[in-house]
RNA sequence: GGCCUCGUCGUCUAACGGUUAGGACGUUUGCUUUUCAAGCAAAGAACGCGGGUUCGACUCCCGCCGAGGUCACCA
């Protein structure tokens, strides 16, 4: 038997990262299984769905990779003849019936009538779960004998699209009793179940807006990447077993095992997540990583690379442990490639002189030997290697610290840096000298 | 509160009757071209509590406590 999932979002919100992870499971499990996985988008509640958050979640979906098939129709609110003619069915075979006048007038609602029953239902993940509905009474299935609720529609979908198995969140355990009870009574079969646990802030509460972001844009906007998401939030909940902890989608697909489920809520942890970027990241070709750092910064920045950025990459590659992160580096870490150095301004005396425990003379000393030693060094073989061969052996008898610190400090006008000899490989003879000259200057003026 | 579910380092997790309870993130400390980052090395850190069962329990059973979910004419 072919296994068909689904992911049936409404579009009622962003895109919600809790969400994005229950899409991801249900789509691992189908491929791990050779199957397919259907989308759909609940709709029966007119008055929440917004087109936006339809376009959203495609978008959402597209960019993490994980695919899906379309549900035909797409949207409950296209099904609504299919849903009266199961309600119709309900009523006449007396497992509804119509009750009390709906809210908002137009008829009456249709209660389902409860057997109450015990039901008791195997989910993949939890095993044996059971629940006596007859505390359910005769709840609700529509809000008149033309309008559906969720309940109906999901078995009416459900069953019509062959879907195997569902997966969803632990939210939804309890709505499990409703539907069963309603396929029951529409003769249909029993998908298996598998409810995941939720993803909790750090508080150990259901995460939501006031924790920071919870719609995958957000992070998307913040510069993650899609693998790193995909991975981090896999192995949220779920472990293949082993001690490795990087997988490829495709990796993901062929390892995944829903039985292995954890049954608790997972904190969602965002260093561990920053982790899991910065090594994708780290991971990229120089040229790669220029080429969708550069993206990001059109895209989520709306703005234009430095003129430096090819430069600036290798930098940036190392530290940065999102795009966004590494776009501020740009103009923190990565100013020194800037021409006009802090924009003209002189290099306080004190920043100078601040890490090298050393006075302002000896400081001054240090730099004006430090110069000559830099002249000497080949123009075109100025590199990272050949500035630290003229100037490393003179450092370490001075102390490195009075010595490397200024030329640090000269070179980068910052207190964070790249260090020294990198710094000036990147720069070039003419920059450097030109700058060392300048701290010089400064220091000769006091 | 009723019902359902869950309970291994701070966090994500591995092991599931016999292990020095493993890994990762974070933290702390060293090392490297004495800043920052990265890298490397090391340290500290857990079986919620109480009863059983057993030669032996993190692992099985019961109780307690704690946590989460759910109780809509939302999905």
């Amino acid at each position: 038997m072919k296994v068909i999932t689904r992911f049936p979002p409404s579009p009622t919100g962003k895109f919600h990262i809790g969400s994005a992870r229950t899409a991801l499971f249900n789509y691992l499990f189908a491929q791990h299984h050779g199957g397919t996985m259907f989308l759909r988008f609940e709709d029966t509640d007119a008055e929440r769905n917004k087109i936006e958050h339809e376009h959203d979640i495609i978008d959402g979906l597209h960019w993490l990779g994980i695919s899906y098939t379309e549900s035909i129709p797409l949207r409950q609110s296209e099904r609504l003849d299919v849903y009266r003619s199961y309600l119709h069915q309900l009523i006449e075979s007396g497992a509804a019936y119509e009750a009390e006048p709906a809210e908002n007038g137009g008829g009456n609602v249709v209660r389902f009538k409860n057997p109450n029953v015990k039901i008791t239902f195997s989910d993949l993940i939890r095993g044996e779960v059971s629940f006596d509905t007859a505390e359910l009474k005769d709840f609700i299935i529509a809000r008149n004998t033309g309008s559906p609720l969720y309940h109906l529609a999901v078995v009416a979908d459900d069953h019509d699209s062959g879907i195997t198995h569902v997966i969803r969140g632990e939210d939804h355990i309890s709505n499990t009793q409703r539907q069963i009870l309603i396929i029951e009574a529409l003769g249909f079969s029993r998908p298996v179940y598998a409810h995941i646990p939720l993803i909790l802030a750090p508080d150990r509460s259901k995460l939501s807006k006031r924790h920071g972001a919870i719609s995958l844009n957000e992070y998307r906007a913040e510069g993650f990447v899609a693998e790193a998401l995909v991975n981090y939030l896999a192995l949220l909940g779920w472990n293949p077993g082993g001690e490795r902890e990087l997988f490829s989608l495709a990796e993901l697909v062929r390892a995944f095992d829903i039985t292995q489920v954890q049954k608790s809520g997972a904190i969602f942890d965002l260093q561990k997540l920053r982790w899991f970027n910065h090594s994708y990241l780290k991971k990229l070709d120089a040229e790669e990583y220029e080429a969708r750092f550069a993206e990001y910064i059109k895209t989520e920045k709306k703005a234009a690379p430095p003129a430096y950025l090819s430069q600036a990459i290798r930098i940036v590659q190392e530290r940065g442990e999102t795009f966004g992160h590494a776009f501020e580096l740009l103009h923190t870490d990565c100013a020194f490639l800037e021409d006009n150095l802090n924009g003209g301004a002189p290099i306080p005396i004190p920043l100078l002189t601040k890490g090298a425990k050393a006075d302002a003379l000896t400081v001054l000393a240090h730099l004006k030997k430090v110069l000559v030693l830099l002249s000497g060094v080949d123009e075109k073989s100025f590199t990272t290697d050949a500035i630290k061969d003229a100037v490393f052996p003179y450092a370490t008898g001075e102390g490195r610290a009075s010595v490397l610190w200024p030329l640090r400090v000269a070179l980068s006008g910052k207190e964070k840096s790249p260090d020294p000899f990198t710094l000036a490989g990147y720069l070039g003879k003419e920059r450097t000298l030109s700058r060392v000259s300048n701290a010089i200057e400064m220091l000769s003026r006091v």
